[in-house]
DNA sequence: GTTTTGACAGTAT
DNA sequence: AATACTGCCAAAA
């Protein structure tokens, strides 16, 4: 309500929200913002974001936990191993176990009981 | 204000 | 199974 695009506000927050060790789809953090197809807006957004804000955009795969770019790719070996590092464990096609790090949306609403689902 | 692009997803063929 | 097309959203030119 207000200003331009609660969506991209939202994105943001659910990005930032994303805890460590844990990996988030487009599709998903797209569904939380509401929009359950706006999965290009919200990667849009995270480049955006990520060149003034320094998201943690390592933690958004695509959809199946899949990273999205060429698995020859720099920013693929680059978020591999970001991800590797986070203790995440990243196949060599660039798949991540979602059954396992897939993370789920604590709150997106700030400063609201937060409910600790996930527990994975 | 309109057009194009941009790190996708989902469904259909 | 793989590939193509479509649908969606937001920002920059």
């Amino acid at each position: 309500m207000k200003t331009p695009t609660d969506f991209s506000q939202k994105v943001l927050k659910l990005i930032q929200s994303i805890p460590k060790g844990k990996v988030a789809t487009y599709g998903q953090i797209a569904e939380f913002a509401g929009k359950p197809h706006g999965s290009r807006g919200v990667g849009w957004l995270l480049h955006s974001c990520t060149k003034s804000h320094r998201l943690p955009w390592q933690r958004v795969l695509g959809a199946k936990g899949k990273i999205s770019f060429l698995r020859d790719s720099m920013p693929f070996l680059r978020q591999k191993k970001l991800l590797q590092n986070e203790g995440v464990v990243v196949s060599e096609s660039g798949k991540v176990d979602l059954g396992k790090y897939a993370w789920k949306k604590s709150a997106p609403k700030r400063g609201k009981a937060r409910s600790l689902l996930g527990r994975e």
